[in-house]
DNA sequence: CGCGAGCTTGACGTTGTTCAACTAGAGTGG
DNA sequence: CCACTCTAGTTGAACAACGTCAAGCTCGCG
């Protein structure tokens, strides 16, 4: 039971749509309502502090959301191909609370916003699934929070790749699509301590890298780590 | 712009059942649906892992959210009067994310999470409002995040007094509810690191404390603080 | 071929934790 | 009422963890 959250799984991270294809089809059939767009490596989709009215489905690609304070960069959460974002603007205010950038090739598709809350305030059961997944999203920030909180530059490392194994690329082998300053603003570590700890699990054994590609060789111990072991 | 999260703000913490009184009222009546419940300072009243099938509404006193974890514990929120604990179950299993623990005397009521999720399904405007509330859920925990990633000691205890101060208590003046440990476990720092922090702001004329009671006596100097000065 | 971005390494200084000893107050039982 | 104990809070000194600085590397790209 404890260690329930220690290992997050996404079971919330569902997409709230599917099933509601033809719904949604409509939508984004209406040249108003709906538009496909691509963006390359580095390019932002959505700037903090910008007005968005719309959400997206994220097509292909991967992008990262991004926190900017006034002393840096917090890496909030990595969006795979197939799900959703700005799902939290929800019967919220305008302002977009986070940048998007997209880490690879992206295709997105714009929904109305207006159009989604329409769909809640008149489907229950789309509304469910939607309260379901923002409950996910607050286990996943529970989690991270954990991380923060209690553990030091091996464990967060660990819980970084092992986030990215198991509910981004749902395999042990993945590209490196975060860069090392990346790594450090989500695990809240200078960059040159992410380098020195991934320099070490690497020299254990435990993850090798190549091509920027990385391939986890011993899980176990990659979990141990995690409970800062 | 960028510091609007930085200074969390808890526009999201309306309680969602306002103006449906009379709706809940009855269910609340129902001796079934609702029940009214007294807790002392340090009882539990949910523990993490157990199944919980109702949500709360905290009538008086206070609470905090603790999650368990191999390595110690985090304390997720605290809960004054006049909100609700538990709406993070809507929707999905019964099992307990976290514990719920009274820092104070506290009575609260229950609500049938059953009869909450009918309400969501054929009421949108009420459904709309859960959304909402679970997003400036998620805006406070981004919050939370950027206090652990990026600040040292200092920020991160301004930033526990300003919460408190302004979204627990609203006002500059309270009551000292939670322990060192709990202070600790809040900002992800061990409880001497609090104890000296807490005295160096002390010293500085910043806060006052008397029989466990604070008095924020420069709230400026306080605010810098948690900008990381 | 040279330039720049991302990455790496080592030395060093700072921040934060741990350990151990001590104090103050709150309850408890005689 | 007085020991007695228990918990929360406090302090200092030693130590480990982590960040910073400066220099050099590598590789893709023009």
């Amino acid at each position: 039971m404890k260690d329930q959250i220690l290992h997050y799984e996404a079971g919330g991270c569902e997409n709230p749509f599917e099933g509601y294809d033809q719904l949604f089809e409509e939508a984004l059939n209406d040249s108003k309502q709906g538009s496909k767009v691509g963006f390359k490596r580095g390019e932002t989709l959505v700037k903090q502090g910008t007005m968005v009215n719309h959400i997206m489905f994220v097509q292909s690609g991967y992008v990262k959301l991004e926190l900017e304070t006034e002393t840096g960069t917090v890496l909030l959460d990595v969006v795979p191909k197939g799900r959703m974002i700005c799902l939290s603007g929800l019967f919220g205010n305008d302002i977009a609370k986070y940048s998007v950038i997209a880490l690879t090739e992206t295709q997105v598709c714009d929904i109305s916003r207006k159009f989604v809350e329409d769909v809640v305030l008149h489907n229950g059961d789309f509304a469910s699934r939607i309260v379901r997944n923002l409950n996910n999203q607050n286990d996943y920030l529970y989690y991270r929070i954990c991380s923060l909180n209690q553990k030091q530059m091996h464990g967060r490392v660990a819980d970084v790749l092992l986030y990215l194994a198991d509910n981004i690329f749902n395999s042990d082998e993945f590209p490196m699509i975060l860069s090392r300053r990346d790594l450090g603003n989500y695990s809240g570590m200078a960059m040159m301590s992410v380098i020195r700890t991934i320099q070490a699990i690497k020299s254990d054994g435990i993850i090798e890298e190549s091509k920027s590609f990385i391939k986890i060789l011993n899980k176990k111990r990659l979990i141990q780590l995690s409970r800062n072991a």
